[in-house]
DNA sequence: AGCGTAATAGACAAGTTTGACTAACCTACT
DNA sequence: AGTAGGTTAGTCAAACTTGTCTATTACGCT
């Protein structure tokens, strides 16, 4: 659990700082952490025992604010998660897996250009990262930060050569169907019409 | 939704079916559609006039079973969906990130050892692959199916090129302070003890 | 024929996530 | 001096997800 390595870093935190410091991450995006689940969050690590609430204290008669920090049982936990995210791999979960599950609900020229389209918009993913790295925000920021930045960029790169093989293949008219089975009949293009 | 997708596709469909194809799909684990989800979806999409029930029937006394097909409306709704995820990025979301934003966290030895386990794991994956698209069940499967298998191929190489590069500079004992920093307090360090 | 296992179909409570909302305070500008 | 707009801090109901449970029938095997 994010929220948990959050705290033992930024100890003691309320759950406003945390939600700052995500944001500033951007870790709604790629962490499945929306603000609105921090505080659930840190009341249930705290029933656990994870955390401790340090202080609750008030300004003014605004909303008080709770002070978390974590617990020895914690930072355990967070070993095991931690050191379970590292060598362990879990599938990657992708909207676009499910697209591409549908391909031949797609008019082919549809598919190619859209194809197209991811491929030029990872590049350009590419060249914002490389411009922040070399001249821009991402030099102020750790380097274990720049190297997630990397890793995205080594998947893109993967990514954008097969996009323009994959988008050639479907340009020459190639079948979905298997190898096996290209005199059966091709249903799906039928379901296409349907869609359409 | 996928589960949109697979109703106009298989129609008509009871809930049962959609979950085995999911679950032949392994769709569990790359969308994130656990078989729990999908009575409720259907229900809902039906409420919201996507899909429409078209029988309920009953053999001997077991559960009935309610078949389901799509709508006019939800073929329109379902189109939008696909192009949306055709040509709309959406950043991954992927744990590993999560971990490597507490690479600090981490002794060195193990991030590098951890590393390299990575791009092990990853090569195995691809060669997998490979193997069921020359010899196994990749085969039987249509086109767009083996073409979903491949890009995961192509973002793993791009992955494993990058954990080497990480792991030999982590190795090296490169700082993780940015450029500017390099002479400041490595507090980071310091958090690592506790940690430990 | 009898018995254990697997497949069929779905219900459901408990747990989670989410986006929208509140309400006070600050601050910069007219 | 007033006020529009942002920041601070967190609540909450509604929606969604999940794993587990139930109960029946089919199938294979001795």
């Amino acid at each position: 659990m994010m929220i948990l390595g959050l705290v033992s870093w930024m100890q003691p935190v309320h759950g406003y700082d945390v939600r700052r410091e995500l944001l500033s991450w951007n870790a709604d995006k790629w962490a499945n952490v929306q603000p609105g689940s921090i505080y659930h969050a840190l009341r249930k690590l705290t029933e656990e025992g994870l955390l401790r609430e340090v202080t609750t204290e008030q300004v003014g008669s605004r909303p008080a604010r709770t002070t978390y920090e974590i617990t020895p049982k914690g930072q355990d936990e967070l070993d095991n998660l931690l050191r379970g995210y590292w060598w362990e791999m879990k599938p990657v979960t992708d909207p676009f897996f499910a697209a591409l599950s549908f391909l031949p609900a797609l008019p082919r020229e549809e598919a190619v250009a859209a194809l197209r389209n991811r491929a030029a918009q990872l590049r350009a993913a590419n060249d914002g990262v490389e411009v922040a790295a070399e001249k821009g925000w991402l030099r102020e920021k750790p380097s274990h930060v720049r190297w997630m930045w990397e890793l995205m960029v080594a998947r893109n790169e993967g990514e954008i050569a097969w996009c323009e093989r994959v988008a050639g293949l479907v340009e020459s008219g190639v079948s979905y169907l298997p190898d096996r089975m290209r005199t059966a009949d091709p249903g799906w293009e039928r379901w296409r019409e349907q869609v359409d």
